[in-house]
DNA sequence: TATTAATATAAGTCTTGGTTTATATGAATG
DNA sequence: CATTCATATAAACCAAGACTTATATTAATA
């Protein structure tokens, strides 16, 4: 799997409102499914149904607690990339206050593996 | 648009591997929509289809030059936030060498608008 | 101005995936 | 063991969007 098809199947994971406000509330501390469905206001099998998702690919970890399931973001740093990129998002226009905040090996200069 | 629709409008965008493949050739350096389609091999119809999401979106800006059109990434610090992704997407498993290497506000604590 | 090269658009097909409704599993409690 | 609460799964529907084929636009050149 290259690069492209990589990066592809992590952003698809993540571009989806509702997945990305479930990870925001679990982001804040493991919690259980009903609390993600009361705090995001969406139907139980959905909530569910996103949770799948996020857990298959390697987003989320569940962890049995009595009749409960609890829910964590797996690795960290994912929030901190969340953060980065919604700091894009606000001034797409604002050339202004453009500035280099994260330097890091250009990706696409690694290797052009196609 | 809230910041869950605003990250997802972003990520939906850049969520597919033949965009992803076209803004790692931009980023090297403004180039033109014929250089892209061989350095691809996407067909040319598709590279232009593309280029159009990719352009409305505010991810890649145009300049005509003569007969062509060359294309650029508007904001260098979307190549850096990709950068990070893809260093997320190496070691989904290996937690040994996970490290926060990025240091930012949450961003699922400065407002929860939902 | 007619032609050619470079790029863009349109229409049509087909797949992916988000959502709902209904039902199943699985653990706790009486 | 039966019931209830918490969560997961299944099926069906629907819309968004990626891709192809065909055609249109725009600029350079003869």
């Amino acid at each position: 799997m290259d690069e492209a098809l990589r990066l592809q199947f992590l952003l698809q994971t993540l571009g989806d409102a509702n997945r990305l406000r479930i990870i925001r509330f679990i982001g804040a501390g493991e919690c259980s499914v009903g609390e993600i469905v009361s705090a995001t206001g969406l139907s139980q099998p959905l909530v569910s149904h996103h949770l799948r998702v996020l857990r298959e690919r390697q987003v989320l970890e569940p962890r049995r607690q009595g009749p409960f399931v609890l829910y964590a973001v797996k690795d960290p740093r994912l929030l901190d990339a969340l953060g980065i990129f919604l700091q894009l998002t606000i001034n797409v226009e604002n050339k202004a206050s453009r500035q280099p905040m994260f330097c890091c090996p250009p990706w696409w200069q690694r290797n052009k593996s196609k």
